[in-house]
DNA sequence: GCTTGACCTTGACGCTGCGTCAAGATTTAG
DNA sequence: CTAAATCTTGACGCAGCGTCAAGGTCAAGC
């Protein structure tokens, strides 16, 4: 019935000493305490303490499990909003990360410190190495060919559609209207329609497949250059959100 | 000539205090002290200032910093030691961000909790979201249209090959071969030569292009999937490094 | 009954890089 | 000469425990 504070330890693979913190901070008060001082667990404490370690292994932070365990805060929003947290400190590790490769690069002496070239997010010419760096090449070498059969002037056009959609998204991120709300999704709607003109992406009954279009949303909020595209991560964010309304509804 | 703690601050853009604690830290110390006990720097002092300002955006830590600055220690090994541990960072970010999400989606009930699904890194069946989730599914398109194009028997041979690709990268890895050296250099080759047989890839003077490649060792360390698939972090870094070697070399 | 471990307690420092008062001395502008 | 800046040293705070330290408690064997 009663465990002691090293059984629950064990149990649940953590330390006691992780169990004294929880239970000076409050999350996790010893459910009996002996009159020799000693903390005793039981099985409910046990539970409390697993959901605890798991929200910790999510990378939540202790007052923020506090409000989901006892004010019974949505779950699902904690968890939505710890997202938005993570998403942004694996943006800021990019950006170092691609820093320190390009000191380390322009160290090196083979080049000069030219990466501060300033990325024109749709020009397939200077995506290229990025893309390629990044995503694998996959990634740029279907795009490449068609890009490549386009003549100058469709090519102008598609690039001026590009950056008139970008402007539009920006404009409406900006204005805080409800991605999922009618004009982010007419937004939506263009986008891909938009994409519908590359040829190669993945269809579904005669549209682009609902998971492209959400990978896609995710893309543009993962990487900083298309996400600066779209006015920032905040940008991007309402990009990706109203491309997954829209492909969950549409697609 | 000289500068007050205020002045120093602000053309290198940090606070006093910060040049009060690398003070204490014998990091960077005035250059002169007035009787009154004041801190002055000179342009000297600022320059040191602003290099140790540049490395700390990079995420190196002061103890770090202190030996590359005082001890003359090689900044690019410095820099490269430090890119591991933000690659392993960003790694460790990315699988918090997949729990997460897949845990929201659990509680939203939307699906069992299926995500955990064993990865076959070459199988485009079980690939094809993950692939078009994480890489934006162009990555995936192209690379899917041939896989189709090809007979039942064909596929076999082609995943026959690649799973023993990686057996033999991981053994090598395994035993800490040089990864510049002949036997992974001929590792190197036979994978360059196998992803020869992936159509549409870029190519320059016949092979593929070195960028390509460079690029998918990144894609190996950086994804875990595939990472997990050259036997975790540290066999893909071997296989990034091996490859990038050849494609220093050969391509 | 006593000695040994094994296990328990509270208390407090350590880690990282400063931000942020606090109390007091000094310089500078007016 | 006074008020406003600016400077000094000193010290707490943060996040989440790891890690001694010094000292009770308990079950087991002799």
């Amino acid at each position: 019935m009663d465990h002691s504070i090293q059984d629950i330890a064990r149990l649940a693979g953590t330390t006691s000493r992780t169990l004294r913190h929880y239970g000076a901070e409050g999350l996790l008060p010893p459910s009996r305490i002996g009159e020799n001082g000693y903390r005793y667990y039981d099985e409910r404490a046990l539970v409390r303490l697993q959901r605890i370690l798991l929200l910790r292994e999510l990378g939540l932070g202790l007052p923020a499990i506090r409000e989901v365990l006892d004010r019974e805060v949505d779950e699902t929003a904690a968890l939505t909003a710890h997202l938005g947290w993570l998403e942004q400190e694996q943006r800021r590790l990019q950006r170092q990360i691609r820093s320190v490769r390009t000191t380390i690069t322009a160290l090196e002496g083979e080049e000069p410190l030219m990466a501060d070239i300033m990325f024109d997010g749709f020009d397939h010419t200077t995506y290229k190495e990025e893309v390629e760096q990044r995503w694998g090449a996959d990634a740029y070498r279907a795009g490449d060919s068609w890009w490549q059969s386009k003549s100058p002037a469709e090519q102008a056009d598609w690039k001026a559609r590009s950056t008139e959609l970008a402007t539009a998204w920006v404009d409406a991120a900006t204005r805080q209207v409800d991605p999922a709300g009618e004009e982010a999704q007419a937004l939506a709607a263009r986008h891909v329609e938009w994409l519908d003109g590359v040829p190669g992406i993945p269809r579904e009954n005669g549209t682009p497949a609902a998971a492209y279009v959400r990978g896609l949303g995710e893309m543009y909020l993962a990487d900083d250059r298309f996400a600066a595209n779209y006015g920032g991560a905040s940008g991007a964010t309402f990009v990706r959100d109203a491309l997954t309304a829209y492909a969950d509804r549409h697609l």
